[in-house]
DNA sequence: ATTTAAAAGCGACTATGTCGCATTATTAGG
DNA sequence: CCTAATAATGCGACATAGTCGCTTTTAAAT
């Protein structure tokens, strides 16, 4: 289960790190330079998922968008910070609020999946 | 674009509300007695969404699920809470605890969707 | 160089959700 | 009660998102 440096993984990852926002699958591929095929991209993003390089949200549009990780391995993960979607520019990002929750006792929670959806800064 | 009363509109909104939580189209298609065709079903939930009867929720598997308002109208809707799908049983909830954020100035929020995952009470 | 297994390409497949159009049925008005 | 207007439904088609199995390619260890 070792993982190897591909062209395809660069390529990705440099792509969403000069977007410097989150990128769904298709935003990925029209950005990218090279030809990549579609399921490579998805299993080349989850494999970042999976080693604490990206997290994945969950917007309103019931789309995966994939973003940089800040301070997370492949054990500890901590995304529990809003996300935002603006409606005109259609970019998601990490906003650096987090998410403070409390639930009624016995629930155990696993994951966190917060998207605001408006205007962003720029749109307004 | 006067709503009327319909056989449809009553099967759909009975099963949801003796489910007691949120539904997805499939899994109210699968409780439904008579049988209602996808599109219209569909339709159908969009138009209690838009008459605040309903409230939509993403969840992390990207499906779209329906959830019974609770002091909503066609114009004022807070949907403001968190919502707990679980992972064992499948089934999503509204949780009674607000969502609390703060944005960075400039940013104009219309929608929220916060699902948190993982297990819930009866699961545990 | 050889080996081996991770990664990529390809095609097929399964949802999920939406839309246009023809048909049906609700309801208001006479 | 009948009729007309139009909201709602059924049906088929479509678009998109994401996954999977299988073969081929390729990175990297020996
Ligand atoms: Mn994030
Ligand atoms: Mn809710
Ligand atoms: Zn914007
Ligand atoms: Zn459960």
């Amino acid at each position: 289960m070792k993982r190897r440096n591909t062209p395809t993984k660069e390529a990705v990852l440099s792509v969403i790190t000069k977007a410097g926002q989150a990128m769904s699958q298709d935003a990925i591929e029209g950005e990218i330079s090279i030809d990549i095929n579609r399921a490579t991209i998805y299993r080349v993003l989850n494999r970042f998922c999976e080693d604490g390089v990206l997290h994945k949200v969950i917007a309103e549009d019931g789309k995966q968008y994939f973003a940089l990780c800040d301070g997370c391995d492949k054990t500890h993960q901590k995304h529990q910070h809003f996300h935002f979607k603006c409606t005109v520019c259609e970019t998601l990002e990490c906003l650096p609020n987090e998410v403070n929750f409390s639930i009624p006792r016995g629930y155990h929670v696993e994951n966190v999946n917060c998207v605001l959806t408006g205007v962003c800064k720029k749109c307004s």
